[in-house]
RNA sequence: GGCGCGUUCGUCUAGCGGUUUAGGACGCCGCCCUCUCAAGGCGGAGAUCACGGGUUCGAAUCCCGUACGCGCUACCA
């Protein structure tokens, strides 16, 4: 009965940008559809008018693609079972929402809002058990729904929800969860204005799309009775429901804006890794049973299983998402890293100067594993792009020793010897001198690490030099005894 | 208030009645490697498995209750 090829949908309202939460629910749901080789639909829930944002959709599609959920239908796709926007779709909400009526499953209802108003402060002063409308529409004849209808009344269609009726929902991940009609309430299907409410329009269009599986957040299972109710009302085979646990802020309490980044466009542009924020996101709420924590889209999509998705909310801990983006990026081949070098240097104060692809491939090549993220190749070695303005003075003080000044000038005079030389023609000579000298080669690595990048640490002195090259490294070197010597003095 | 869901190291989690002195990862601390910083390797601290009852020869694992947290309770999704 289950279709071997399941179908499912992404359905979020294009109320802002893409959530992190929401970026997890798209990923699941393409992480099960394509274990799976089945298909996924992006469909686009607009049918809040009021809650429109200019740009939201593009912004949605943008950052989806980003993150290299591919989506087999959609706005951008196409697809046999469009139009993809909800908001094209009224004719069959209407349809549907009319044959409700005729079975006596949904009614019209012409309450005014403050009549609801009144209504609901009033079983609240009763401190009734649950508030519910009090299908007062309900009672109308039809001549006297049809009185209103021509006297341009507005109204809604409501459910009309049986009382004393037990619904149950086979959720893959909870089990079976029951709910008492009599705590259900009589919910709008129609808006006022015309447009559907989420719960109709879900519905309709899942069953039109042929839907298999519903994959979302736990915000949904309460409501899901009446969307089970629905199919039933409606004659048609419901689709599997798994309710995915919330992601939270660090507080517990559900992820929000106020305590951190939730835009998913947000950690793009801090220079988190798509592939980090995958793997992040993936493992908030699932994993496979082993010990594996680093893992690409091809290996999750092949591990992933919606049985194995935890029932507990899980907290955003950036920390380790930091750590997976380092992982990423030392994953990375010096190739890849180097396009988003080039991206990273046109957005900061190097963006004028030139640098070859051969230059900042041997940087990337040496920050690689000590970065977390790609920017950092700028800012933790700036020393690359531009010669260094001052010294780190704990570094001056425990590195830069009386007799620091002449052994460079011994090894400047060493070096200049040099004929286009390799790495290890220059740690040659350094090692070299020092054995002559009769000194530890760290009495020469520490100073002229410190004349080449102002700074104590960074990569291995020898490439720093090779990096640098013969000439720059001689007059940062020279640069550096003046200034250097300069501090000494005056203090 | 009502209904529903949840509860294992600070955090993400393994565990699906005995193999558990509760395992891994991030973070933290230490050691090794080493020219520094990372990366890597090794090790450490860190969880009376929310609490209380049961069931059982035996429970983190099954059942019940309590507490706490969260979600829903809109002409929002």
């Amino acid at each position: 009965m289950i279709n071997p090829k399941p179908r499912v949908r992404f359905a979020p309202s294009p109320t802002g940008y893409l959530h992190v939460g929401g970026l997890r629910t798209a990923l699941y749901n393409y992480l099960f559809a394509k274990n799976k080789g089945g298909e996924i639909i992006l469909r686009i829930e607009d049918t809040d008018r009021s809650r429109y944002v200019e740009g939201a959709v593009e912004n949605l599609i943008e950052t989806l693609n980003w993150s290299g959920i591919k989506f087999d239908e959609g706005p951008e796709t196409g697809g046999d079972y469009g139009p993809y926007f909800q908001s094209e779709r009224l004719d069959f909400y209407h349809k549907y929402a009319d044959e409700l009526i005729s079975k006596g499953k949904a009614y019209r209802c012409f309450c005014s809002p403050e009549r609801l108003q009144k209504l609901r402060e009033e079983q609240q002063k009763l401190k009734l058990p649950q508030i519910k409308y009090d299908k007062h529409c309900l009672n109308l004849t039809e001549e006297e729904v049809e009185a209103k209808l021509s006297a341009g009344e507005k109204y809604v269609v409501r459910l009309n929800v049986q009382p004393g009726q037990i619904v149950k929902i086979d959720d893959v991940i909870r089990g079976t969860v029951e709910f008492n009609t009599d705590n259900i309430d009589d919910q709008i299907l129609i808006k006022s204005d015309g447009f559907p409410t989420y719960h109709l329009a879900n519905v309709v269009d899942d069953h039109l799309m042929k839907i298999t599986h519903v994959i979302r957040g736990e915000e949904w299972l309460s409501s899901t009775p009446k969307h089970i109710l629905l199919y039933e009302f409606l004659g048609w085979e419901k689709p599997v429901f798994a309710h995915l646990p919330l992601l939270l802020n660090p507080d517990k309490s559900k992820l929000s804006k106020r305590q951190g980044d939730v835009a998913v466009e947000d950690y793009r542009k801090k220079g988190y890794l798509k592939e980090a924020l995958i793997n992040f996101v993936a493992l908030l709420g699932w994993n496979a049973g082993d010990d594996q924590e680093f893992y690409q889209m091809d290996e999750l999509i092949e591990k992933f299983s919606l049985e194995r998705v935890n029932k507990a909310g899980a907290v955003f801990n950036i920390e380790k998402l930091n750590w997976l983006n380092g992982e990423h990026i030392r994953h990375k081949s010096v190739d890849e890293l180097l396009p988003m070098l080039k991206e990273e240097l046109k957005n900061s104060k190097y963006a004028e100067n030139q640098y070859s692809d051969d230059y900042l491939k041997s940087v990337i090549e040496a920050m690689h594993e000590r970065i977390t993220f790609v920017r950092d190749i700028i800012e933790k070695s700036f020393y690359f792009f531009e010669r260094p303005q001052n010294y780190d003075e704990k570094i001056v003080k425990k590195r830069w020793k009386e007799d620091t000044p002449g052994l460079l000038e011994k090894l400047m005079e060493e070096f200049g010897k040099l004929e286009n030389p390799s790495k290890e023609d220059f740690e040659k000579a350094m090692r070299g001198l020092a054995e002559s000298l009769g000194i530890g080669v760290g009495k020469l690595i520490h100073p002229v690490r410190l004349a080449l990048s102002g700074v104590g640490q960074g990569p291995g002195i020898f490439d720093l030099i090779h990096i640098l090259g013969k000439e720059e490294t001689i007059e940062r070197i020279k640069i550096a005894l003046s200034k250097i010597k300069h501090s000494q003095e005056e203090n």
